[in-house]
DNA sequence: CCCGCATCTTGCCATTGACAAGATCGCACG
DNA sequence: CGTGCGATCTTGTCAATGGCAAGATGCGGG
């Protein structure tokens, strides 16, 4: 009945797609229901089925996008890091990366919430691809360059720690004492710290 | 109607636990619902609300259950590094305490999944108990000890590293090329990477 | 001009979570 | 011994949801 005019040709996909990111920024991803969607962009209870198919797909065009505004940023920072041809082989790139991964997961939380839980997402042949794209750039901004014999080793080490603060930081699990903290900064306290020198006592 | 005897005294909820920890491993969280558990127990579909109240107190007794099994083998490698005087102050237990974080993610998957679910749970005082143990634990295995300066980032930086490792592994991120490796392995090694002095080039 | 297709709607059904009211059992207490 | 109370479980019910089917609507190409 309402907005008749204004949908029926374009953008209803787009505008469920945002309606869920702030539904679930909002009240969490179990707070999601298609019918509520319909319901905020003003259609019918089965409108979202002719864009997603199903509750699953609706996931995973969030995951999809998700994996596109991350990889952007990830580039971005290769490409400049890469511009230059000193720092290539430091660590200052996949830190910068690290920053980056974690800055998105907490200025997306919606799209990073979704993107890594198989179970609300139908694997694609589109996700598959998407995610593999972040997985090359963390690769590849390996001190010694994708190929090199750290490269695994080195790159999961580092996604797994940026991985794992914006996690724990994301769903509340430290925050009771850091509360007020900036996650940034803490986060690159902490991998300064993991990849420095053990320390001998000061 | 079945099983009328066996019931109506005890075991029910421990009996619906099981059953719901199974049901994650197998399904996923998201297949979990109060009246299929009561199908699995063999009582009527409201049976379960009388021990959990709630689906989130179901999810909630689950993650405590969880954080109780997790402590208990963090503890456990705690004591018996704190008996020998020697090798307080260096990463073996740091390292031990990250080993035994990723077994446990991989070995109650279910719990797991439920522990660092906010939204699945009930911010019980007994939930907050349950998870701030484990964070004393590891922090009090940092090197120079919990009250150290460097305890706080050290602490996290580890729980990071061990927490994005368990959770990127456990959904299938990591799997496609690594699959068939052993994680426990591929997490020490990218783990002594992280606590090692940064790479010169061989 | 008309047909076809994409888009959206209406109607429907099984499943689920939650609640209310009643049944059944054990146990303490008189 | 029996009686009443509370814990445990059942039956009945309701609104919300996901998903399917069938129909309406409107745009663009033949």
């Amino acid at each position: 009945m309402p907005n008749r005019d204004a949908y029926h040709h374009g953008d209803l996909r787009r505008t469920l797609l945002a309606a869920a990111r702030d539904l679930i920024a909002e009240r969490g991803v179990g707070a999601v229901s298609l019918r509520e969607l319909a319901r905020r962009a003003g259609v019918s209870h089965a409108a979202p089925a002719h864009h997603f198919t199903d509750k699953a797909g609706l996931f995973t065009a969030l995951a999809v996008e998700g994996y596109g505004l991350l990889g952007d940023t990830l580039a971005a920072a290769s490409a400049d890091a890469g511009a230059p041809p000193a720092p290539v082989g430091g660590l200052a790139l996949l830190r910068e990366l690290g920053v980056r991964y974690v800055r998105f997961a907490l200025a997306h939380p919606a799209h990073f919430d979704v993107m890594f839980r198989p179970e609300l997402c139908r694997e694609t042949t589109e996700l598959a691809a998407a995610r593999e794209r972040t997985e090359r750039l963390l690769r590849a901004a390996v001190p010694g360059g994708p190929t090199g014999p750290r490269a695994e080793v080195y790159s999961l080490a580092a996604w797994s720690a940026a991985h794992g603060f914006a996690t724990l930081w994301r769903d509340g699990s430290l925050s009771p004492d850091r509360d007020g903290a900036d996650p940034e900064e803490l986060f690159l306290a902490a991998a300064d710290t993991l990849f420095a020198p053990a320390p001998a006592g000061p």
